[in-house]
RNA sequence: GCCCGGAUGGCGGAAUCGGCAGACGCGACGGACUCAAAAUCCGUUGCCCGAAAGGGUGUGAGGGUUCAAGUCCCUCUCCGGGCACCA
């Protein structure tokens, strides 16, 4: 329209500021960070008084779907964060990477058919516009993308480290192998001089932090790869892709997580994290306290089967023992025909149902094995389906319980888990409501050796002196100890801690058993049959055993090949794993002068070796990203010590000052990063113990989702509203709230809302709709508020006409000064604790009073439109360097002081 | 079943320590400007009664502590997330 103002804070113009600050934001290298010493040192000693501060946003996968303004919010509430700290006179390192390798960029190259290294670099270039157009105060030097083989490097190196260490429990900390050789060799029990080079290897690969082992895996036929416990979800499928997914006994490559299990459990405890997250790593963690104890098989001398219970004390209670169907004794213990009247005395009559579940087997070999079958075909999601019911056979073996010498009939059931503890349980129905139900739907003998309190037995309507095998269920409480008693120990009348306690010592004494401490944690799966990804530095000899190649022969880089697609066996859990690599047939094989040490038989000289054909997992690259930001360009170390030193800071509180990202890596790279990085940190390549020192959640942008009849998602951006009631094209369809997503069809672009109001508009609005942390719902009336707010503001202080700022250099009224001073001091708070929403509305507050004043006399005071301006910066910073331009000011303002609030109007009036 | 969160107008959400509940924004309603509309500006807006002045009521439900409770304590309901045959 032509006679609209000239100078309108409108879409069109807002983006016109935006393109132009953002290339001049570039240009000036306005949001490069300068390192202490090193490379990217340029600039330092202006910023050297200053104080560091390391702001990290989890980087994203490059997934070529395109962002929805779902995604930027995190990236926008650092970059406010950052901005502000930078004002507040810190040297701010905030950068962005791309987590480039792995399956979602695999995925989607194997639906276009293109190379994975052409679909990521579209997406990067893609990504990296829409979040440029954002205008995030970045330092580009530092976006390093995991693919890249100057980085993917140093991740083989660090691999290398873990190959190359061991885990030494009395010092608690990872070291260097070498040092484990001498201790090798000094210990009688290796018969380490006997062994031959081969040998000797393979007993010190036994000791490293990675390590090669063959054991049940989670095999996913779908994806063509094993997956880690962690990347398969409750219901036994693939958290990528939703697919079924299969315990198989396969060789692969595992880091040793488990040896700092410990560490990272008590190290959560000095984090600034959620509380949430940090419940959620204790229960992945999965830390129990108990006792093992040995219990002796009849009949086998020298065998024994060593259980783990967290209730030691009830020891004495023990009825019957129970295996897991995978439990490598079995085979060994299980009896060669059922047992006779004799045998059975302690017990009574065996029932059929001990014989086998499908019938009565003949001999117990039988109907263990027709078991284990029933047990190793049913898949996870059957497991859970089937709820609490109890199965399981009579191994026809017997125990003898330790305390007291009587004959426990041993089971085999699946409630047993392999994966647990050691295996096999002791089974006390009597305190133990799993135990309890088996034994009830048995006929076991229930004991009770835990005396409940007179109210358990009032509550369930029974006399205080119904014995145990009466009761209508186990009794899980603390109580008293009764029955427990034999020559050695006696428990009774002791309190559950005490009787435990007590125990516990005999065992240790006759050399039973003792304390013991288990975790759920596994060891890390670490490798994968897919083409994208780190290779191994890794090459096999004629031994088939591993060798590390020199630091020297890295990078090992990723062979192009044209067949990179897994091998889909879908629905076959009987296939095998099809490793892409084997495909590059002139890198498998390859000719090497590689030198082994000393103790394991010395220079083998030029030979032959095949390559590791698998690839690292996601997880890797994104394991240690942070550090290479601190010195992206160092072509001879990890990170330089100085630039680590300055941004990770002080060991006991250094890491990242604060890491954002979304709530679902919880338990994978929240957990598998403090894992690296506390090896880095034991072989002396990082300052720090932990890597993050503060964590937040951001919340889930949410939006409007739309059915039809058939329940399939239609065109949110179509749907209209009528009375309450939803309708497309004339048919109704039902709404609900979801994540929004392309698949969902409730997708809205960032470049709409550029389109429609400009990038600062949309950062307002996203820093507006509610806390950070909270998940909220997307809606696209609201954003108009906003956007009105920066209109007013540009009118407050440039003249629509000329374009020109029209301020006064008088004093402002004593009420608007207040209010100045009052916002000042609150927005500064709410920006130190990310309250990035309530900082907006008290801008809202001041820039409304400001509107009043130049209605009232003209134009606004300059003495409180400068700190108004300044305020608005890290939130809306192209109209913020605009306005603050057009104020005759020169220079960004990315580095100038952040208003700070007087005093002495920030006393309130006194209410009674 | 266990462990974390959470519930405040029509909607998103405010409310350091227990101190005027509903800041700020959206929407809605009324007005100014306009031939008209949009944009912009001004006003009203928790609910109930009342023309108004004013009165009553109100933070998922019930009980309690307190001069004072959205906030603290007990019991319960619902919603979201995590874990779950873990011995």
């Amino acid at each position: 329209m032509s006679d609209l103002p000239q100078h309108r804070y409108d879409a069109a113009f807002a983006r016109e500021i935006e393109r132009r600050w953002q290339d001049r934001w570039e240009d000036e290298h306005t949001f490069w960070a300068p390192n202490p010493s090193g490379l990217l040192a340029e600039g330092f000693d202006a910023v050297a008084e200053r104080e560091k501060l390391f702001v990290l946003d989890m980087f994203p996968y490059p997934s070529g779907t395109g962002l929805h303004v779902g995604h930027p919010l995190g990236y926008i509430g650092t970059d406010v964060y950052a901005r502000f700290k930078r004002m507040t006179g810190h040297n701010v390192l905030h950068a962005m990477g791309y987590d480039a390798f792995g399956l979602p960029a695999e995925q989607y190259a194997v639906q276009t058919g293109q190379h994975p290294r052409v679909t990521t670099e579209e997406n990067i270039a893609t990504m990296g516009r829409q979040l440029r157009a954002l205008g995030l105060g970045h330092d580009p030097r530092r976006g390093v993308a995991t693919t890249d083989v100057a980085y993917y490097r140093w991740t083989q190196w660090i691999f290398l480290q873990m190959f190359n260490s061991f885990y030494d429990a009395d010092q608690q900390r990872a070291r260097p192998i070498d040092e484990l050789i001498p201790v090798l060799v000094a210990d009688p029990d290796t018969g380490w001089d006997s062994l031959d080079g081969p040998a000797r290897r393979r007993l010190v690969d036994s000791y490293r932090l990675a390590y090669r082992s063959e054991q049940p895996v989670n095999w996913c036929p779908a994806l063509g790869t094993v997956l880690a416990n962690e990347e398969v979800t409750p219901e036994g499928r693939s958290e990528r892709g939703n697919h079924p997914v299969h315990r198989r006994l396969m060789k692969q490559w595992m880091l040793r997580i488990t040896a700092y299990a410990d560490r990272l459990l008590a190290d959560l405890d000095g984090l600034e994290w959620p509380e949430s997250i940090k419940q959620m790593q204790r229960n992945w963690i999965g830390r129990s306290t108990g006792a093992e104890v040995d219990f002796a098989v009849a009949g086998h001398e020298g065998v024994a089967i060593t259980v783990f219970t967290t209730r030691p004390d009830t020891l004495f209670g023990a009825t019957y023992m129970v295996l897991a169907p995978e439990h490598p004794l079995l085979d060994t213990i299980t009896a060669t025909e059922w047992p006779d009247a004799t045998l059975m005395a302690d017990v009574g009559d065996m029932p059929d149902a001990w014989k086998g579940i499908f019938g009565i087997d003949s001999i117990p070999s039988e109907a263990v094995g027709r078991y284990r079958d029933f047990a190793a075909q049913k898949s996870d999601l059957e497991r859970q389906a089937e709820g609490q019911e109890k199965t399981g056979v009579f191994t026809g073996a017997f125990a003898r319980n330790p305390t007291n010498g009587d004959a426990l009939p041993i089971f085999v059931a699946d409630y047993v888990m392999m994966g647990y503890g050691t295996g096999a349980i002791m089974a006390v129905p009597a305190h133990d409501q799993r135990d309890f139900d088996f034994a009830r739907e048995f006929e076991l003998p229930i004991r009770g050796v835990i005396r409940p309190s007179d109210a358990w037995f009032d509550e369930r309507a029974i006399s205080p002196d119904t014995p145990a095998d009466a009761w209508p269920e186990a009794f899980t409480g603390d109580g008293v100890a009764m029955a427990s008693a034999n020559d050695g120990v006696t428990l009774d009348g002791l309190a559950v801690a005490d009787a435990k306690t007590a125990i516990n010592a005999w065992l240790e004494q006759g050399s039973r058993g003792g304390p013991t401490v288990t975790y759920k944690l596994r060891d890390w799966l670490f490798s994968r049959q897919r083409y994208w990804g780190e290779p191994f530095p890794i090459v096999y000899d004629a031994d088939d055993l591993p060798i590390a190649l020199a630091e020297a022969m890295l990078p090992v880089e990723l062979p192009e090949i044209a067949d990179f697609e897994p091998r889909i066996v879908e629905h076959d859990e009987t296939s095998l794993p099809d490793p892409p690599l084997a495909r590059a047939e002139s890198w498998a094989t390859v000719d090497l002068d590689v030198e082994l040490p000393e103790w394991a038989g010395g220079p083998s000289g030029p030979a032959e070796y095949r390559r590791e054909l698998n690839t690292m997992p996601q997880w890797a690259g994104s394991c240690w990203y942070y550090l290479r930001y601190l010195d992206p360009t160092n072509e001879n170390e990890m990170v330089s010590r100085s630039a680590e030193q300055y941004w990770m800071g002080s060991e006991a509180n250094g890491g990242v000052d604060l890491y954002v990202g979304g709530v679902e890596h919880a338990v994978l790279h929240l957990l598998y990063a403090r894992f690296w990085h506390k090896v880095l940190f034991d072989l002396g390549h990082v300052t720090a113990v932990e890597p993050f020192r503060r964590l937040f959640n951001q919340g889930v942008i949410t939006a409007a989702e739309y059915l039809d009849d058939r329940g399939m998602y239609v065109e949110a951006a179509r749907v209209e509203e009528r009375d309450g009631r939803f309708f497309l094209d004339g048919e109704e369809v039902t709404r609900q709230a979801g994540r929004m997503g392309k698949s969902r069809k409730n997708a809205v672009s960032p470049d709409e809302v550029y389109d429609a109001y400009g990038a600062d508009t949309l950062r307002l609005y996203e820093m507006f709709m509610g806390p950070l942390d909270a998940s909220r719902p997307w809606n696209t009336t609201d954003i108009i508020g906003v956007h009105r707010f920066l209109q007013r503001l540009w009118r407050n202080v440039i003249d629509e006409e000329t374009g020109e700022a029209h301020v006064r250099s008088e004093p402002a009224d004593l009420e608007t000064r207040r209010l100045a001073h009052r916002t000042i001091d609150a927005v500064g708070h709410d920006m130190d604790e990310l309250a990035f929403n309530t900082a907006i509305a008290r801008l809202f507050e001041l820039n409304n009073r400001l509107t009043q004043v130049v209605a009232e006399e003209g134009a606004a005071p300059i003495e409180v439109v400068e700190p108004l301006v300044l305020m608005v910066a890290p939130l809306a910073p192209h109209i913020a360097e605009e306005l603050w331009g057009r104020l005759g000011h020169t220079e960004s303002l990315a580095f100038a002081p952040f208003p700070s609030a007087d005093p002495e109007y920030l006393v309130d009036e006194t209410v009674e």
